[in-house]
DNA sequence: TGTACATCAGTGAACGCGCGTTCACTGATGTAC
DNA sequence: TGTACATCAGTGAACGCGCGTTCACTGATGTAC
């Protein structure tokens, strides 16, 4: 039944990127083949290189998207008038439960993607793609603070990112454990606690 | 040139054993080709199945023993007569460099196969084998203090545990760029500054 | 507005390739005498 | 200790399979008149 409306064309697209970007977080890319991305936006592999020029290619638009709504997300987290331990508290309980172990593809790129952009190659785009998303993160957490961003609150800020990386790809690998909420948990309430203390 | 002396064979075992461990934290188990181990042990691909029933059960042994020689990494820092503040300023400076960073093939296994894992189903031996060698790092990081674990202490033990894994993960993602330094010394510091206030 | 036709998004077979695994074979090792 | 032979660790070709990518084809869409 080809052909099909520009407009179903623009709508098809959009659907590979956002099948992608979900694949990608759950299995990794490695773990994805391009019959699975096309199967899983309702289409046969043979039409994806009308719409990118390679696999790769995806990848990298996938990833832009993935951070720019973890990005999104984030932000919104400050639209009330909460001060930074409330915001800090917001965020571990977004970044930190069941739902975000549960559902990789669903996720932060910055956790689910780590370990593959870590094993591609450094001149691959996804690469700068992936640090620049990181850098906007942390730019979030840093704008949680409403005071003169010293030495000490960039080395904290930096911090809580890696331990909301960290608890979170813990708590995934020991998935069906019950260590894996005690992580999720701890962190949590950590976080919580030591912006409470003003660290 | 077969066949090899007993004592060979041994050896031969040991090394495919050694060089899978490395090539698995590397690049991950898919990312490494029964072939590629059996080169990297000096040997061809057919003499693999041999040694193991199959490419998982490797995975399997190559997972224990790398946390094995973690976990006794870890207690090594221990070996001194030093207080908790200072052991966990051993084990962030330990954990949190730049060689654990540029070399994964020879870095600890809760970071390295973390993201693999997650993606491995429930049923592979592997996830049981990483949750008990999370667990015996965890009870490493525990033994420092010597004082009764409260529930606070617990809670302050599973994050430290997040913030070296996260902040190792990150590093290596971003790798190439300043901020990959920056996130290990700011994790190394912070965890030796909170140790320091008694947290 | 209606018709004739060029365009091109999507299909599915096909490509070369590398994967995990199997297997017939080789020839040095280990053993029985 | 020396010899004859069975064993079996390692080799490399081969298996079926799925990968990323290409391409001839189809037929509804979009356009020129």
């Amino acid at each position: 039944m080809p052909r099909v409306s520009r407009e179903q064309t623009d709508r098809n697209r959009l659907a590979i990127e956002a099948a992608s970007a979900q694949l990608f977080k759950q299995h990794g890319f490695n773990g994805v083949s391009v019959s699975d991305i096309m199967a899983s936006a309702g289409l046969t592999h043979g039409g994806f290189y009308g719409h990118f020029e390679s696999k790769d290619e995806l990848a990298a638009i996938a990833c832009t998207q993935a951070f720019e709504q973890s990005v999104a997300r984030w932000q919104a987290l400050n639209a009330g008038q909460l001060d930074e331990v409330a915001l800090i508290g917001a965020l571990a309980d977004h970044y930190l439960n069941a739902r975000q172990c549960d559902e990789p593809g669903l996720s932060c790129p910055a956790t689910a993607l780590a370990t593959d952009v870590a094993r591609e190659s450094e001149t691959k785009p996804v690469r700068k793609i992936y640090t620049n998303g990181v850098k906007a993160l942390i730019g979030v957490i840093a704008s949680f603070s409403k005071t003169r961003q010293t030495k000490a609150a960039r080395q904290r800020t930096l911090t809580r990112m890696a331990t909301l990386v960290g608890a979170l790809t813990l708590a995934r690998a020991v998935r069906g454990d019950p260590l894996s909420d005690e992580i999720l948990t701890a962190a949590r309430e950590q976080l919580r606690a030591d912006a409470q203390l003003g660290l």
